[in-house]
DNA sequence: CCGCTTCGACGAAGCGTTTCGACGAAGCTG
DNA sequence: CAGCTTCGTCGAAACGCTTCGTCGAAGCGG
């Protein structure tokens, strides 16, 4: 492990002309540089990163902090952490992901004031995150993917929920649908404060009622199961339903069992469509399913050039972003079909 | 911030004092360690993790390589990683998941090189794998998680796919089955030298040998659309098949489909089986698969404990071990309908 | 009661960088 | 050509911790 002072002393100049050189923090001669460098090559330096760190007070790593739960990762997540990380790469930024679950509260705040981490991205926010307190009180620059209820103070990067739901149910009203369950997580989760949750929610009532519609809502647990017992639920609450909107995109394909058990066909008798969904997915169920995608890559990387923004740059303003996701029609929806459809809504 | 100085004063004691109170390397009385946590609880101090990690030339953390392709983390993996964490942070680690792709192998060099990592297990392995060299090239000591072809001088955990294969096996023809295809990854990612996949292989073909009967083999894209063409071409190489044993996680939902499409029912005409599966994606499909499931957690656990007992202990001897999958019987498996069941095998 | 061990605490020298002030050598202006 | 920048480089002081050698004060046996 060759340190600097070697470097240094090979290319025969002073300690601190190389770090220059690394950095670039002043300007350094052609002449020099290319001593320095060679004698790199030939060392094999490499920066210690905890040494540049401590004197630098920055360790230029990343920390995307997502909650591990049982049910893995999709792969809507897993774009969204692909994307983060190619971003931070390019700024020169290493990532980290952090599988801080939610009881380890205190392993956080360790890792948050052990300054070890630049800057945070935050995953799976709560409306009303303890994390995010956490880790405003150490001070670390902070990043929400979602929203907590008070965005005031806080940059985040969220799906636009509203517009999602609002052009999820136009597809479903122009093909000719009016009578739309709208399948949610599990009440527990719902309860729990969960915002996409919550906000899909509301913007479903928004949207049925802006069409003249009633909207029939209900919950799922996260499970092929629950998606089974649900819809037994739904056709009780809507006997006359023609479609689906679910925000479960576990339960959906239990929903999807339940309804070829009952003898109904998926387009023909009910169509489904799932929200924020990733095209693999969608095309594991049979039909393939129509869903909103989740523009995952790309919410990726604007959380983390907002963060390095953040650090690099002067400025502290906050960034607050929404994303639709986009309609990608496939086998699960179709007019109805006792009905005409009724042309391009609105 | 608080410093370690900062503390010694309040504390009226000397640095070495404090530091000797926190990492417990010199026995301190019982009087002045009280003065010292007392000043650390008042001062709210929390160490810098670089100057230590300069210092002691140890950065407690350990990385989780895992390369993060399309499409997604299973359950499976997700175990691994909160097994990992969990095993780590009881080791007074911290793990950190590093998202290096095939293709930045100078990231991944870079990495292992400045000296942030003291241990890393990799994920994914396979059989000639390029990361392992340059790990060991760093001289970062490394747990696998999978195979490489040679693993004289590594320290690994993996599935132990024979015996797993061989319980598959074993179960379905005991229920009666005679006539059993394997559904493989895609020609490239065997092609690829991807372990799990060769070693299924090899192991399916030992196991029907071992029962006097045909191996019959074929691959499958890993998609939905990649299933079914599969079972198509199943059918062509063996028209009287009575089950499927499906080492294709995703393959496995277009066999399904294309199963029900062509009017034949599981399990009653075929009984389904899905290796490496866990229990959450096998409750996803109707009916509810039998699964051989990964012993995920334990994996990640036993993968950090060796790595760990590596870096805290004198010991450098290799740590080699495989775990079998456990049989799990849901819905997807059944005596087939024209044959009797042949009693328990063997 | 003296010298020897043991125990607990101290001081200082690193660990490998960054960064700031300083300084000689050119390059410019008038 | 004297005096003033500007440019490129150097030396040394941090950064916050660990760790090694040392040393005074008790505790002990003979």
């Amino acid at each position: 492990m060759a340190t600097m002072h070697d470097v240094a002393r090979l290319a025969q100049v002073s300690v601190s002309t190389v770090s220059y050189v690394l950095t670039g923090a002043r300007p350094i001669s052609q002449a020099t540089r290319d001593k320095v460098l060679a004698a790199m090559a030939e060392l094999q330096y490499q920066p210690n990163a905890m040494a540049r760190g401590l004197a630098s007070r920055r360790s230029r790593i990343l920390g995307l902090l997502m909650p591990m739960d049982e049910r893995g990762l999709g792969a809507t997540e897993t774009a969204f952490v692909t994307g983060a990380a190619s971003a931070a790469s390019a700024a020169g930024y290493h990532l980290v992901l952090s599988p801080v679950g939610g009881g380890d509260l205190d392993d956080l705040r360790r890792l948050a004031t052990q300054r070890m981490l630049d800057g945070v991205v935050l995953m799976e926010v709560q409306l009303a995150d303890e994390r995010v307190t956490v880790l405003q009180e150490a001070g670390v620059p902070l990043v929400l993917i979602g929203r907590t209820g008070d965005t005031s103070a806080l940059s985040y990067v969220d799906i636009d929920f509203d517009q999602t739901v609002r052009e999820a149910v136009a597809h479903l009203v122009g093909l000719g649908h009016r009578r739309i369950v709208y399948v949610n997580h599990s009440a527990a989760t719902v309860a729990s404060g969960y915002g996409p949750a919550l906000r899909t929610r509301d913007a479903f009532v928004a949207a049925m009622t802006g069409h003249g519609l009633d909207p029939v809502m209900i919950t799922a647990e996260d499970s092929a199961a629950g998606g089974r017992a649900a819809l037994a639920d739904a056709f009780a609450r809507a006997p006359e339903l023609t479609a689906v909107l679910a925000m479960n995109e576990t339960a959906i394909f239990g929903i999807l069992g339940e309804l070829t058990g009952r003898g109904l066909s998926v387009p023909d008798d009910v169509s489904v469509v799932s929200m924020v969904t990733s095209p693999q997915v969608a095309e594991l169920a049979t039909p393939a399913l129509t869903a909103m995608t989740s523009p995952g890559s790309t919410l990726g990387r604007i959380a983390i050039e907002a963060l390095v923004r953040h650090l690099d740059g002067a400025g502290n303003r906050l960034h607050q972003q929404l994303l639709p996701c986009s309609l990608e029609i496939r086998g699960s929806t179709a007019a109805p079909r006792s009905r005409q459809p009724m042309g391009a809504d609105r």
